[in-house]
DNA sequence: GCGGCGA
């Protein structure tokens, strides 16, 4: 795999037909990858409307490019980590919903072997498509697009810079809470199993320095505990961490940011179910340590 | 050196 990362805003649509609609965008990162005899090309780029990732196979026939939202590429992630770590029996369809766009991810199979059919439909244009070979051997080919998602979802982030007020970060949860459609649904019927993306992600821990880059911590103080909420994000995505500390002692859960809706909706259910008890009790050593809520 | 998709 090449892993040519151009950055350079000058200059780069040159020698006819490179250049889409929308001139002015801005290149961020390239990056082109060989799966069999298919080439896909990752273009993360800019222009004042926002940030997009655009994705186009290119064989030799055809050529076909998705357009992916910037606050879609860590789901995207997310979706090739579930595609490639979980067991070929349990592999599902699954539609992401991003503002006006859905994306069906679709597994098929010939005689040529396992293919993720990922499509793209909006209102305006036309449904697209890329298929991505499952690869010969443990998924490679899957496994090599996600690594590409990563490294873009990584460098994504860090083309925020420090004292630019970008809308990013604050993107990715307004997709989260606001927007029923936002995040996965189970193209069978299946009973909602959002969970099972979540398994196998809990058990690795995010490299320290990863933690707190993005500059939204809480903190809450219980009895003699404290709890401690930041935001994070490693190669496998985005998560909240919440920490426990008691004395020197400290754990922490990673909760991927794709199940932290479910998981706010449990603790209302307990904080509905226990509110007598606990306005009961004294609530004067419950307390929040930050800013009060407006 | 494939070939899926959907028209």
């Amino acid at each position: 795999m090449e892993g040519n990362s151009g950055g350079g805003g000058g200059g780069a649509d040159r020698g006819g037909g490179g250049g889409e609609r929308g001139g002015n965008d801005v290149e961020l990162v390239c990056k082109t990858l060989q799966v069999e005899h298919k080439l896909f090309y990752f273009d993360l780029k800019e222009n004042p409307r926002g940030r997009y990732l655009k994705i186009s196979e290119k064989t030799s026939a055809t050529r076909s490019t998705i357009i992916v939202p910037s606050a879609g590429i860590s789901w995207f992630l997310d979706l090739f980590n579930y595609y490639v770590n979980s067991d070929e029996r349990d592999l599902f369809s699954k539609e992401l919903q991003l503002d006006s766009k859905v994306f069906y991810f679709d597994i098929g199979e010939n005689r040529r072997g396992r293919f993720l059919k990922v499509s793209e439909a909006s209102v305006s244009r036309n449904r697209s498509t890329i298929i991505v070979p499952a690869g010969s051997t443990r998924d490679e080919g899957w496994a090599a697009f996600r690594n590409i998602l990563a490294d873009i979802n990584e460098a994504s982030r860090l083309f925020i810079l420090p004292n630019q007020q970008s809308s990013e970060p604050s993107e990715h949860l307004v997709g989260l809470s606001d927007d029923v459609g936002a995040g996965f649904i189970s193209g069978h019927n299946q009973p909602t199993s959002n969970s099972d993306l979540n398994v196998d992600r809990s058990v690795e821990l995010p490299a320290q320095e990863e933690i707190g880059n993005m500059g939204v911590s809480k903190v809450i103080r219980v009895d003699q505990k404290r709890f401690f909420f930041d935001l994070g994000s490693n190669n496998r995505g985005h998560f909240l961490k919440i920490s426990e500390v008691a004395g020197s002692d400290r754990s922490s859960i990673i909760l991927p940011l794709s199940g932290l809706k479910q998981f706010h909706e449990i603790v209302g259910h307990f904080v509905e179910i226990t509110k007598d008890r606990v306005e009961g009790m004294s609530g004067a050593n419950v307390r929040t340590v930050d800013p009060p809520q407006r």
